[in-house]
DNA sequence: CGGAATGTTGATTATATTCAACTGTTGTGG
DNA sequence: CCACAACAGTTGAATATAATCAACATTCCG
């Protein structure tokens, strides 16, 4: 642990600070700085800023120009489109050394979603600058980007097709058995909710009540049994076998 | 126009052929080669080789893995992911000058969606090797990549957005404005679809039957009038407002 | 403890699908 | 060139799925 007097450099009221020491050891291990030389990821992290967001608060909203690429140091954040209504669709949970924004910023194109803290998070905001001349300079550092990319984009094309041939059951089914962690137990299994039932509706894209329904439904066919953010999967073959 | 005597050499009965020439000539005009030098260009030419494919045919099914990167001469392509009961929805259609499988193919993944040919087509094949090869040589590839998959990722964001946040009729007079071309008169706009209206309907995520609905509700508004493949957008603002 | 946020439940409604019958169009081989 | 089969599109009725509305219950936090 540092002490106080290593600590960061002065943090603005909103949440923003400087700590170059704790960016370049978050920085480093991201699959974005893979392999890059470390003195460049300690020029980078010169370069961003560590950021604080409270439990609530947006971090961007869609449309508005994202701060940088975002590196989540702690806490999470969540991804989401509006919709009609005032509810919203999720798109992606953010969690600890996790990033976003890349596409965003590389292609200087507006915010596509809006970013909202589900819990007290700190983050580093990279900005467009120190990228762009990586970019521009080391091979790597693009090829990273091109797997990354990549591999968003086929995730987000599962994504579609969940949503385009799967039911509100299978879709729960299919979430949580990807979420499924061992147990005591080695018949049964646990999942924790990475945020409360009406976040991961919009996450499964179906409303609050669809959600609660869906579960019931799960509960009364004894494949799971619901406790708060805690799910028991009682049955995990039958509900694999249910996600198709 | 060549003569026979310049034609490409053997062309397998599957339709597949080598023609260095003209598989140069094509991917010299395409954004993924983008300021790459001619002789690198040339090198994955003498390394690709030209497809035809007869109008309704597969080139390759969702979970197949991909023969190489796709890039149309002529003709049309659509990908498309199968949903229960035997539909489809369409998530892209491909047309000259446009590539298809960066991300599959870089990332060494089987094919995400079903290629299935619209009509008799033409379409370069680059095979993986020469696109890695390229990947790790020169960084101008990388970064065309780059801005490629991420033009490609936000592309799919949008989509997600509109089905998510429109209902049939919002999306199919999105749709209907965003490829509305100019006509004779100022006052109104047409639309030449670009495959037949139950493949655009797939491509809007509904049915046949749905399409065929929402089509006659826009010409009793007198928005449009439609004949064949024909759409003429009578009141293009009303549209436009509309789709929201 | 008390108020706000979250979750549940039932009744009703909206939207689009499915099924079925029918019409129109297209392209092919005799 | 026509007949005809395969394909494409339309229409109506019944149905499925999930959204919406409204009321209430529970949990979380300050």
């Amino acid at each position: 642990m540092q002490t106080v007097l290593l600590m960061s450099a002065p943090v603005a009221g909103n949440g923003g600070g400087r700590d170059p020491r704790l960016l370049e050891g978050l920085f480093s291990n991201l699959p974005l700085f893979r392999d890059i030389p470390q003195r460049s990821i300690a020029h980078v992290a010169g370069q961003s800023r560590t950021q604080r967001i409270k439990r609530g608060a947006a971090l961007c909203r869609k449309g508005e120009r994202l701060p940088g690429v975002i590196a989540m140091a702690y806490g999470s954040l969540k991804l989401a489109l509006r919709r009609t209504g005032g509810d919203e669709k999720v798109v992606r949970f953010l969690g600890p050394n996790e990033t976003f924004g890349e596409a965003s910023i590389l292609l200087d194109r507006p915010c596509p979603v809006d970013v909202v803290a589900l819990a007290d998070s700190m983050l580093g905001v990279i900005p467009a600058a120190p990228l762009q001349r990586l970019l521009e300079n080391d091979c790597t550092f693009a090829r990273n980007l091109v797997r990354i990319l990549g591999a968003r984009f086929l995730d987000l094309l599962g994504e579609i097709e969940a949503t385009v041939q799967q039911n509100g059951v299978q879709r729960l089914a299919h979430y949580l058995d990807s979420l499924a962690e061992p147990n005591g137990d080695p018949d049964t299994w646990i999942v924790h909710l990475p945020a409360n039932k009406t976040t991961i509706a919009a996450r499964l894209g179906v409303t609050k009540e669809t959600m609660s329904r869906l579960l019931r439904e799960l509960t009364n066919r004894e494949l799971i049994s619901v406790s708060r953010r805690e799910i028991l999967i009682r049955d995990r073959a039958r509900l694999a076998q249910l996600a198709g």
